[in-house]
DNA sequence: AAAGTGCTACGAAAAAGTTCGTAAATTTAG
DNA sequence: CTAAATTTACGAACTTTTTCGTAGCACTTT
């Protein structure tokens, strides 16, 4: 289990790509990237795209193997843990390490949506369930 | 109202001080900023702070006054909104936009303490009455 | 007044991340 | 089989962020 570093940006758009989509060549991401952002703004050559994927394969947060001569390339780190990574990251330089004040500002400032506050109701009661 | 950017890494560092401790000087911030981070590694020069402080200036996140020759800073952008507009750039970049899958993510993996499920059930509670 | 102290301003380098042009290799089409 | 198209590799330029050295100013100490 290498340790791999925390993504760029630009490597978490391509992640979340894979992470959806599952194993896939630079050309399909490339495409679907640009189709996100279609609307604002300017897009993403094909070989940004690939140059980003190959330092991720050495960085070792993709593998890729060959099939029909062409690369295809999937994810080497989960959503969970990369999220997970991502949140902590975030919790200490916004939010002075306080992790419930995070989800109190995301719950605050987002409309969410009364079957995922459901859903978040549930899981808190199974953590409280947890520390009794 | 100016439309300030989203601050850099080492201004959150800077703007979380700023937050709690309200107007300070260059040095205070930058040794608050050293004492912080005394355990992980190499200390942060004076002039480093100074500069981003500067910069931040520049860009309308900070304003300061002089005071006895000294110059004392304080933030001109709001913990809420800041925080706010942070998160919005993560459930973007690595949540694919649902916020409420990283408040899961954030109460699944961290060890929140029972007093905070509390204020975030309250809250909750709140979002809830305001929704029907 | 010279030396020292404690600031700020400024420029530039270093580091990190992103973007793309070009060339080489390989396929596919005509 | 040659020409066009597709794909990968690589290097370099650019951008953004972070870091700090150096110079200068105002005041204090000797």
């Amino acid at each position: 289990m290498i340790n791999t570093p925390l993504p760029t940006d630009a490597e978490l758009d391509i992640l979340q790509v894979l992470w959806e989509k599952n194993p896939e060549t630079v050309r399909y991401v490339n495409e679907l990237l640009n189709k996100r952002r279609e609307a604002e703004g300017k897009e993403i050559g094909y070989t940004t795209t690939l140059k980003i994927m190959q330092l991720m394969l050495d960085k070792g947060l993709l593998t890729r193997e060959i099939v029909e001569r062409s690369h295809i390339y999937k994810p080497s780190v989960s959503q969970e843990v990369t999220q997970t990574q991502v949140l902590k990251g975030v919790v200490d330089t916004a939010f002075g390490g306080s992790a419930s004040s995070l989800v109190m500002r995301a719950l605050g400032s987002s409309a969410t949506k009364p079957e995922d506050l459901e859903k978040i109701k549930a899981l808190i009661q199974e953590i409280e369930a947890q520390q009794k």
